[in-house]
RNA sequence: GCCGGCGUGGCGGAACUGGCAGACGCGAUGGACUCAAAAUCCAUUGGGGCUCACACCUCGUGCAGGUUCGAUUCCUGUCGCCGGCACCA
């Protein structure tokens, strides 16, 4: 209830009035309205900052508070660079395709396109009304044929360009064409369609689906038979990345492995390029980490294996130095020896067993995995380097995605071959002596470094070698005699970019009758979705795209479709490509958009890319660590394409990037562990209880859930408080990269402090404007430090603590009520147009709205950042304290420049001193200038 | 199992590069104002001891050690929580 005598006091309704007033404003004035190079109004002789938020996925569900903590954050700091002159390029957008929306619409039965269209409005209204400063004419989504017009165009790009491994980059597939023709050259290609049998064929007599098959083992966009991971519930397959645990990352459904042709990219040709240029970045430790890891870098060498009745069975090992002590073999179950195998006698197990290791998910692959499995396959192997006969068997702890799907079992030297040793009675053989001369107790497998032993036959000896100097010999004598090479293996694969789905964008492509793929041409981008009643998933244990059910569309022509007619004539009848892209494409090059979103003949123009992008990226990019790996290194990869085929200037997208910590919730438990929604729960100090029962409950930290009932949206606190209490609340918190509780008692403390903010300047009562009339010593001090402290926290993202910094500069200046002229106390005008300066990144609408009292004209967010007077920062004298033996004993207040001899003078001279010390002269005086004294007697 | 991060008052958190632990806020307690309450303003607020009181003493940053004149900070071990990876040969 509003005091009478207090009409303009600051509360929720004032904050609102003032919040929306000024969002019209700024909106109408277009003062966040960012000039590209070249446009009215852009100053040249500004330097450029560009901060970019991780684009959102508007979900129907609205905002909850985690959402704007990033957001807070990075206008924060783009309001502040603005401040400091610099051209800030401050977008958002809308990452809007994908499977959620499109599940969505399948439940409520409202099409993809109108669901999404009102999460998109709505989740702008809510981010507007936090008053950000975003640039909105740089707004765009996803689903915009403008924008996912570029998107076809990019994947076009990469189809028709290869990875030249000499240059070690992208390049045209022209010119591997061209140069294949001109030499003419040998390429092995397919004996026929769909057949794995290869034949080598010169150029010129292979026929046009050979030269299609040669080429697409080039393309970085390419038709890739693959054994892929297909989601029945989700009725789509998914990327190696979006499954965890043989789960999906998107609503843990069950995955199945089952072999498939479907687009992938090449990105395993840059995966030591993605590992490389980690080095380049500023990004945070663990998100590097992970990079790193799920690239999986291993170096090692490839051996060749001969195998009675077969051929050569190679292996990858990274231990090639303990190849003396390799007893069998093992072959992935989905092994093309195991065909081989299952034909002899004891083909039946064989086959049953690759059949049932196969037909397990990863799931129950995994629950098994404490106990090793696996049949012996009859067949056997020459050891290249002893000609022993070795024994080959199938396991599913072998898997076929990785290496040659075969390796050598070294039991002695590897803890899984050692298990499966073990289970199994075959033989282990020492062949690496341990580094401290003790005997090898033949309990573990012995995997630390160590110096070979055993390890001799005929003129090959690695015997007393460390494990490198081993390596070396033994890779050395394999590559001499062609058995073997040095080889570098990543964990990484190809990355599946097709998904049967209906929300998302249409490849370029068709395909004739023959099977042979053309693209689309770039003149006729583009594809847009055929508007389809039906877009449910096809119920099929087969992955079924729903476009397939838009037959017009889908048969059509090489003329409609927009074929080059050099490559296909017209009137060819061709069917379109029913797969569409995943989620992920639309986000890969949106940051690239941004600096050029209605450019209607380049996706992004040179001058543009070059200014805000240069000249290492993105300057600040925040948002959620969930996107470490996917997102990250996804868009990494699409840029360093763009960026070997000149479409780009930086190696790398994002120089430098911070994830905000999530926003928990509290929630409260019951002694028998069940939980109590936080509205049904009496919250008094020290011991919270239910409403109902009176029963104890504790207090626990959770995500916010709906089940829990503890989701808190903005718009609930910015009606109770406006958005400037949430915005400072959001960043108070506590350090933006933890996660931390949400505490709905706490944000009164901010409400009180812009409260506080209000009455320095505002007389309550009459509305009027209050200053002091001449600037008290002790406030300009506190202010000044508080101005300099905000500037260099906000460079660091330390936003709670530069919050705390101006809640000490207006306490210093709050005016007691007993203050009788309240001239007396405040901010003086000057102070009061620096204090808002700063505090306008924060609270801009309150600072806007006290600067226009001020009658300061403009704008507060077009003023330049405060200076502070370098002297108000240093102290005349400072206080140091002494230290006896380690233990504070006194203090005094030396001139600040003391050196340390007129220090030590002073300390001795200490009455406090004299007394601990009781006549002892101090043995050593350890002087620390202007922090500490410490005397040892 | 492996890798990474984090453990500080009743609560959220602060502490630059090894230099006065607890900034700032919440909560709590007391006071001023008020008929009263709210709001506001002022003061106190890590534990223990001692004192009329100021002062002073002592313990204290998950736990146990170590390095150092000095450790929340560095090192070793250990416990707990969070995140990532998980038969990658």
């Amino acid at each position: 209830m509003a005091d009478e005598d207090f009409t303009h006091r600051y509360d929720a309704a004032l904050a609102g009035e003032i919040e929306v007033r000024w969002q019209r404003e700024w909106q109408e004035r277009g003062l966040f309205r960012t000039a590209n190079p070249g446009e009215p109004g852009f100053d040249a002789a500004k330097p450029k900052y560009y901060i970019l938020d991780m684009f959102p996925y508007p979900s129907g569900a609205g905002l909850h508070v985690g959402h704007p903590e990033g957001y807070t954050a990075t206008d924060i700091v783009a309001r502040y660079k603005a401040a400091n002159g610099f051209n800030v390029l401050h977008p958002m957008g809308w990452d809007a395709f994908g499977l959620p929306a499109e599940q969505y619409a399948v439940q409520t039965g409202v099409h993809p396109a109108v669901t999404t269209k009102s999460a998109i409005d709505s989740f702008r209204r809510q981010l507007a009304r936090l008053g950000f400063r975003y640039d909105w004419s740089r707004e765009f989504g996803t689903i915009d044929p403008e924008y996912f017009r570029w998107t076809q165009w990019i994947w076009l790009l990469a189809y028709s360009s290869h990875y030249d491994t000499e240059a070690q980059a992208a390049r045209p597939i022209a010119e591997l064409e061209e140069q294949l023709a001109k030499l003419d050259a040998e390429v092995l290609v397919p004996v026929a369609r769909g057949s794995a049998g290869r034949v080598s064929l010169r150029w010129s007599v292979c026929a046009p689906w050979q030269r299609q098959s040669k080429l697409d083992d080039h393309r970085l966009a390419y038709l890739g038979e693959q054994s892929v991971n297909w989601c029945p519930k989700l009725g789509t397959v998914l990327a190696n990345e979006e499954v965890i645990d043989g789960l999906s990352e998107r609503g843990g459904h069950p995955v199945l492995r089952m072999p498939l042709r479907q687009w992938m990219f090449r990105i395993t040709a840059y995966a030591q390029r993605l590992l490389d240029d980690l080095a380049l970045v500023d990004w945070p430790d663990s998100t590097r980490t992970m990079q790193t890891e799920w690239i999986g870098r291993s170096a090692g060498a490839l051996v060749k294996f001969a195998v009675e009745g077969f051929g050569d069975l190679s292996v990858f090992t990274t231990r090639p130095d303990t190849l003396f002590g390799a007893t069998y073999m093992v072959v992935a179950p989905e092994h093309p020896l195991i065909a081989h195998a299952a034909s002899g006698a004891g083909g039946a197990t064989i086959a049953e067993y690759a059949q049932r290791a196969r037909n397990r998910s990863d799931v129950d692959r995994q629950a098994e995995s404490k106990e090793k499995t696996g049949v012996p396959l009859g067949l056997f192997a020459t050891n290249p380097v002893n000609d022993e006969r070795i024994p080959i068997w199938t396991a599913d702890y072998v898997l076929m995605g990785y290496g040659t799907g075969a390796i050598m079992a070294v039991p002695a030297h590897d803890e899984r071959d050692f298990e499966f040793a073990k289970r199994f009675g075959l033989p282990i053989r020492q062949v690496v002596a341990c580094l401290d001369g003790s005997a090898w107790t033949g309990e573990h497998a012995m995997s630390e470094p160590g110096l070979a032993c055993g390890s001799s036959h005929g003129d090959l000896t690695l015997d007393g070698l460390t494990q490198d100097a081993a390596i070396a010999r033994i890779v050395a004598w394999l590559e001499q005699r062609r058995l073997g090479e040095r080889r570098v293996n990543f964990k990484l694969r190809d990355w599946l970019f097709s998904r049967q789905r209906y929300w998302g964008e249409p490849f370029p492509v068709v395909f004739d009758k023959a099977g042979m793929h053309y693209p689309v041409s770039i003149s006729a981008l583009p594809v847009e979705l055929p508007v389809l009643a039906d877009y449910a998933p096809v119920v099929s244990d087969r992955p079924t795209p729903p476009l397939g059910k838009a037959t017009q569309w889908v048969n059509t022509t090489a003329g409609a479709a927009g074929v080059d007619p050099s490559l296909l004539p017209p009137s060819t009848p061709v069917t379109r490509e029913t797969n569409t892209m995943p989620g992920w494409a639309g986000s890969c090059w949106y940051y690239l958009r941004y600096c050029d979103p209605k450019n209607s003949v380049r996706f992004v123009s040179k001058e543009a890319e070059a200014y805000w992008m240069g000249p290492k990226g993105v300057d600040l990019y925040i948002g959620g660590s969930e996107h470490a790996v996917l997102h990250l290194l996804y868009a990494r990869f699409w840029h360093k394409m763009l960026y070997d085929l000149g479409e780009v200037s930086t190696k790398e997208p994002f120089a430098k990037l911070f994830h905000q910590g999530m926003i928990t919730s509290f929630a409260y438990e019951r002694a028998d562990g069940s939980l109590v929604p936080a509205s049904e729960v009496d919250l008094a100090e020290p011991q919270c209880r239910e409403l109902a029962t009176g029963a104890c409950v504790t207090r626990v930290v959770a995500k916010m859930s709906k089940s829990l009932k503890n989701v808190v949206t903005p718009d609930e606190v910015v009606a109770e408080y406006g958005a400037d209490t949430l915005r400072l609340y959001e960043m108070a918190m506590g350090p933006l990269a933890e996660s931390k509780p949400w505490n709905t008692r706490d944000i009164a403390g901010v409400f009180r402090f812009l409260q506080r903010v209000w009455r320095l300047a505002i007389d309550e009562r009459t509305g009027g404007t209050l200053l002091a009339r001449a600037p008290n010593a002790a406030v300009e001090r506190q202010l000044s430090r508080s101005i300099h402290k905000v500037g260099h926290d906000i460079e660091r993202l330390a936003f709670n603590t530069a919050i705390a910094a101006l809640i000490e500069a207006v306490n210093a200046a709050t005016r007691p009520t007993q203050l009788k002229d309240p001239e007396d106390g405040g901010f003086t005008r000057d102070q009061m147009s620096r204090f808002l300066r700063a505090l306008a990144p924060f609270a801009p609408h309150i600072a806007e709205e006290l600067w226009s009292h001020l009658g300061e004209g403009a704008s507060v967010s077009l003023a330049p950042w405060p200076s502070v007077d370098p002297l108000q920062l240093v102290d005349d004298t400072v206080e140091m304290p002494v230290q006896i033996q380690g233990k504070v004993r006194a203090r005094v207040m030396v001139p600040a420049g003391a050196d340390r001899d007129e220090v030590e003078r002073i300390v001795l001279a200490d009455a406090a001193v004299q007394e601990h010390l009781a006549g002892r002269a101090p043995t050593k005086v350890i002087v620390v200038p202007a922090r500490m004294v410490n005397l040892l007697v």
